[in-house]
DNA sequence: CGGCATCCTTGGAGATACTG
DNA sequence: CAGTATCTCCAAGGATGCCG
């Protein structure tokens, strides 16, 4: 995470922290991610690397389904795929650095549903 | 999902949403708010209260989009409503205690994209 | 096993116009 | 100002079948 140098604090004044549709960073966030198999499906690759059709049973998504999600997720460098071209093929997937940074923002959801769900 | 059309269906697609929500909540937290739409809004209430055209104007919605959003999302209790019918009748919309605890979430996000959105 | 191609259904969502 | 009522369009996504 590129942290921003703390003492060089520009007089940029926080409160206009341009919450805007336009340029908030979690509409661009939402967008990025946007769909909500993209979630569920990186969520699931949390628990580690999987394969093709692990992911297609932990998820419940259809294999149309998830063979777009998940090259629009590699696309996007959320996660790498890894095949096995032995007997029978095998293809795994994993989250990249990139993808590991939204866990915290799994855990903030888990939390909240953790107290409000159920 | 908030809005359910009279379905004569048996619903035996049950087990699979029960399957889905046994692996974590966060699937459960995203079924709940799922909608990008739900979120941008959500997200910009966090200012604090606003009314219908600003909610309008900010999140770049449709009214009619708008709208049942609102709805929808003051049906879960994420939000509260507040009219006043003087001259020109105005709406006010605000997070309740409930939407107000989704704000980790959202700054998780926020931080996300603060990092990786170009 | 891991997909892609195809067909088809659904609803999400914009545009527009109208009302209290 | 704050919605509601339609009409319409398009992408998301399920089902099915095929193939290396």
């Amino acid at each position: 995470m590129a942290t921003q140098p703390p003492s060089a604090e520009t007089d940029d004044d926080t409160e206009v922290k341009q919450r805007n549709a336009d340029v908030c960073n979690v509409v661009g966030a939402i967008e990025e991610m946007g769909a909500k198999w993209k979630l569920i499906v990186l969520n699931d690759l949390r628990d580690g690397e999987k394969r093709f059709n692990e992911l297609k049973r932990s998820t419940g998504a259809s294999s149309y389904t998830l063979s777009r999600v998940l090259d629009d997720l590699e696309e996007q460098r959320f996660i790498e795929n890894r095949k096995e071209f032995e007997s029978p093929v095998a293809s795994y997937y994993t989250l990249t650095e990139k993808g590991g940074t939204l866990c915290p923002v799994f855990d903030a959801i888990d939390e909240w549903g953790e107290d409000w769900l159920e």
